[in-house]
DNA sequence: TATTATTTTTAGACTTGCCTAAATTTTTTA
DNA sequence: TAAAAAATTTAGGCAAGTCTAAAAATAATA
């Protein structure tokens, strides 16, 4: 078996690679786990020990396919325990995500699938972040930042890239909610902030702080 | 905040506090936590400085009114989050405990009270054990154990004492379940078994040693 | 390209929870 | 009640995961 940390070391392996291009960097790994890069050295030699990822010294590392395998089935479990939170339990979707980082470690693959039962097969968590299958592969979306789209375009608000307390309840806040469609009727040249549009008569305006951490479909 | 281990602790000084009089020993921890009397003793010293027991060298320990609490607290988790496995995801009462082990160390006092109020405020576990209050009591119950009854009473399955799946899966597959009514018809002088009559047509016999894990009222 | 600056790794140490072996205390038995 | 047995504690050590400080490798800059 493998231990809290380590699930939690290739959970953000897994992350920060689809975030930058290329090898995941030791730094960037302790700035993530809020640890030293000494510690984050230590650990993944120890990934690297178990073939849980390929590790060149100096060079950064790269998940092998059963360290893949494995950080999606935590991000399974930390998805659907945060549909349960939210839509069981009536939790917002501000306050469930240190919940589900400890209910993801819990050992039994019965459960999970017995959860994904009982959620009726949630196809997105709360932040309409896609559940990865229980083979172990995480579902395209093909979502695109508000912060790109072109003016006069109307969409509908699919997800959000942060998932901070303070972000998501600034956005129930302003009303810009998951499912929310809306138009975007102008992009203010000086601060690239948006005036977009969700109801017949309320328009307001976005940061592009917000914009590019809104997905949109 | 308390270990996982800690707190794994503090239920086993109160389980085996309510079993036995008197102090509970280094060497009954030992047993019951799988570990080493060396081990136990490292533990204690440590609880014994958190003020969560009281504790004499070779005397055996005692909870302190804050250790109790938190005992109960942990017990609390554990039987509601039984419940819900048992109740919402359909597993058996005879595989539920490993996971509630786990399920009760998640760090949340809200969680508890939410599901509380999801499970619409259960007294008892599926095992027949009454779930402490939030304010940390433990309800009592005034069971007997089914050996110790007389000859002709009827009586209702009220709980067991012993859970390992072995012991819950022979009492399901011989039909004695919670809420099962049985009358007890005699007791075998030779080996102590007892005759109980669960349907006006079936009766069975039940060894002594099953007799003395079942609780009855 | 030689010299800084940055990143990463190594060395050595700490804490938690566990172990074995030896010493000590308590309990039992002769 | 003194010796033997059992229970408990102490001593010393190990693995995991973390840290700081120093060394080494890589990247950036003059
Ligand atoms: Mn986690
Ligand atoms: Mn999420
Ligand atoms: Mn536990
Ligand atoms: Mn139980």
């Amino acid at each position: 078996m493998h231990s809290f940390t380590e699930e939690n070391y290739l959970k953000t392996i897994y992350y920060l690679a689809t975030r930058q291009e290329g090898e995941v960097t030791t730094n960037a790994l302790a700035e993530m786990t809020a640890t030293k890069a000494a510690s984050v050295t230590d650990m993944l030699r120890k990934l690297a020990d178990k073939q849980l990822i390929h590790y060149r010294k100096y060079q950064g590392v790269r998940l092998t396919e059963e360290g893949e395998r494995l950080a999606l089935k935590i991000i399974r479990r930390h998805r659907l325990w945060e549909v349960f939170l939210v839509q069981k339990l009536g939790f917002g979707w501000d306050e469930v995500h240190d919940m589900a980082e400890e209910l993801e470690h819990i050992r039994s693959d019965e459960l999970v699938e017995r959860l994904d039962v009982y959620l009726e097969y949630p196809q997105f968590d709360p932040h309409g972040d896609p559940i990865p299958t229980p083979t172990g592969t995480m579902p395209a979306t093909g979502y695109q930042k508000l912060s790109e789209i072109q003016t006069g375009t109307s969409v509908c608000i699919m997800g959000v890239l942060e998932h901070s307390p303070e972000f998501l309840q600034h956005l129930a806040r302003t009303g810009l909610t998951l499912g929310c469609s809306l138009t975007l009727r102008e992009i203010n040249a000086f601060d690239k902030s948006l005036l977009v549009q969700i109801q017949p008569e309320t328009a307001l305006f976005v940061s592009h702080d917000v914009a590019r951490n809104l997905l949109v479909a």
